[in-house]
DNA sequence: CGGGTTTGACCAGCGC
DNA sequence: GCGCTGGTCAAACCCG
């Protein structure tokens, strides 16, 4: 490895988010600063559990309620777990339901979009955001609900190798 | 001017 | 082997 990153996804699911850049509290905190919420939601964040899809076979964070982050370990390999092979592959995934009317939430990363696609099964196009820090590879996936259209779900992948600017 | 968005095209993985 | 679907690139455009 010749890039050394200070955070190094070396452990499971549930030691990353000790690693975590980003304070999760941050989404629940809006007394602070008001500078990034618009007058249009009373309840900006609503998080709900995340329904993890069959055709998923990696190792996803799901977060559940705000009062705990909830591991989703599945190897949902044809063997029933992930070999080391595998587990290389995969990354930091974190699934985030937020029920929010506008979709450009500021987490405290600068986002440079670069790529929109409609998916199937879905009339709401998917857009594709990529950390803008040089070094900093995190990708971001957000998509709105199918059923519930006020809701936007934001899939992180990867992490900051950066603190916020928060 | 410089950086970010936009948009279609391109590509890779998977299923049939 | 082909077609579908999702993911990325990149050129042009837009805005501060």
């Amino acid at each position: 490895m010749t890039e050394k990153n200070p955070i190094q996804p070396n452990s499971p699911d549930t030691d990353f988010i000790n690693q975590w850049p980003m304070d999760l509290s941050e989404y629940l905190r809006f007394d602070d600063d008001d500078d990034q919420w618009p007058d249009d939601d009373p309840e900006p964040f609503v998080s709900e559990h995340v329904i993890n899809q069959d055709n998923q076979q990696a190792n996803e964070l799901l977060v559940g309620d705000f009062g705990g982050i909830e591991s989703h370990l599945e190897g949902s390999s044809s063997r029933g777990f992930i070999s080391e092979g595998e587990r290389k592959e995969i990354r930091d995934k974190v699934a985030f339901k937020t029920k929010s009317e506008v979709e450009i939430l500021d987490d405290g990363f600068k986002w440079r979009k670069y790529g929109k696609k409609m998916v199937k099964n879905s009339p709401n196009p998917r857009n594709y955001y990529r950390c803008s820090v040089d070094g900093c590879q995190v990708k971001k996936r957000v998509e709105r609900d199918v059923d519930d259209p006020s809701y936007v779900i934001t899939t992180y992948e990867g992490t900051h190798t950066h603190p916020s600017f928060h």
